[in-house]
DNA sequence: CCATCTTTGTGCATGCATTCACAAAGACAT
DNA sequence: ATGTCTTTGTGAATGCATGCACAAAGATGG
């Protein structure tokens, strides 16, 4: 942090949730589909609906930006678009720089969504000599050398780390060497940087070995309901009484 | 679920708690590199500062999976990778389809880390007929209209959707349909599912959103400090006293 | 102007996650 | 063997997040 202490202590910051922060971007989005077909308002029920959250949940949420809802009626759609734009900071434009300009990286490039919400992509970099100068979505491709002096001429305060994982804590320090305070990163490491800096990261295998653990539970689970009914079924046949009808009829594969 | 039931009544589920699980994948990985550099047994303050995370967590962490460790000693890289692998599924191979070869989903397909771990990517699909044949990442893609029978062929469990917003819902109902339980969702949509089926999400533009916000804060902060700062001084210089040691030195931008 | 009906905003209870702090376990030297 | 030293495994305390349930607010119709 700019000012060398970690947590200011708790000087006002009015304080929302690190958990309704991140479903605000959710509500934004159901908000802005709304607002585009000019629906004028919605209750909290229909948006919560739409975001795929409970009701109770998103009032809360809005409860601490403040009290936009009218009673008996929701929340106006435009007005909510706008407080949580600017609760989120995209009232302004954030260059952004993508470094590691290989597979990932030109996707993210060209990846729309990026652009939408207040954030333009002010410079692709990638440490291959090779690539200088190729446009890769109509933006020429810088090399790293120019890192610093990109970050300092374009005020980038968030860069987004697409490289392979052996280069990332390097290219990590480098950003913030150079002021970057807030990194996306898709890199498969653990980057190491100073207080005062952000770092969200974006992990396909991790989210893949999640998805395999609850799918191998979920055929454990199975596995073991076929024996325990199988049991129940001996139990039946052996005492001549039937299951005690809460163990779930299922197909044996 | 399989079964029909949405949460089977906590039967004999070893219950791993969910944080736990996510952060199985992160141990594994810094295990993973221990034992790629030959290093026998590590303590839990050594592998939680490679992951990330705090010695305590990482205990309990371990805690849930049963006592693996040698107290005065630490834990058994190897029999820990197993154990890990073992309690996420790893140990056996998961087909996975990704449908919707675009930019990202290219960039998915030659991702390696996707293969190293009981991952095999099984089928690409797109919609695009002009696709359909072209090989990416050295595997043909195939057209969707054969989706149903991809799925069954291979046995698949896990989807991964790489296509634009408005396809995935209808891309998630054809798998689910198929037999796929688990999905890992790249387009920027809430996905609807029925129960027992799990879906994790991976949204760029959320990141950044949240990113935005806690870059916003820092700013607003800063600014804030500065004001307070001069406001102390400014009181300093009425009162004749200096300010109260508690406010942090800035330099004013 | 009053009654009714809808929907918000929030106090409260509950449950999950994190962190602390320490006793128990074991290695290792003497 | 015995004592020391390291490090685990875990009870207990605290803090955060979720969801319930309802009172208060306001719209709307008669």
């Amino acid at each position: 942090m700019a000012t060398g202490r970690t947590h200011r202590p708790a000087t006002r910051s009015r304080g929302i949730p690190e958990a309704t922060v991140a479903r605000l971007p959710l509500y934004l989005r159901a908000l802005t589909a709304l607002s585009e077909r000019s629906v004028p308002t919605v209750s909290s029920e229909e948006l919560a609906a739409a975001a795929g959250v409970n009701s109770a949940k998103l009032r809360k949420d809005f409860s601490y930006l403040g009290s936009y809802g009218t009673r008996g009626v929701g929340y106006d759609v435009e007005y909510l678009v706008y407080q949580i734009s600017r609760e989120l900071g995209l009232t302004q434009d954030w260059p952004v720089v993508i470094v590691g300009i290989g597979n990932l990286g030109a996707a993210l490039a060209n990846y729309g969504g990026f652009a939408s919400r207040g954030f333009r992509v002010a410079a692709l970099i990638d440490a291959d000599p090779a690539m200088a100068g190729k446009p890769v979505a109509g933006i020429p491709v810088q090399h790293t050398d120019d890192l610093e002096k990109i970050i300092k001429d374009n005020g980038v305060s968030i860069g987004v780390i697409a490289t392979p994982a052996g280069a990332a804590q390097q290219v990590c320090d480098r950003l913030v060497a150079a002021g970057v305070t807030s990194i996306l990163n898709f890199a498969p490491t653990v980057l190491s940087v100073p207080d005062g800096v952000d770092v969200r990261k974006v992990d396909l295998s991790i989210e893949l070995q999640i998805l395999a653990f609850h799918e191998q539970r979920k055929a454990g689970e199975e596995a073991e309901a076929v024996l325990e009914a199988e049991a129940a079924a001996a139990a039946a046949k052996e005492t001549g009484k039937g299951p005690d009808g809460d163990v779930p009829a299922v197909m044996p594969a």
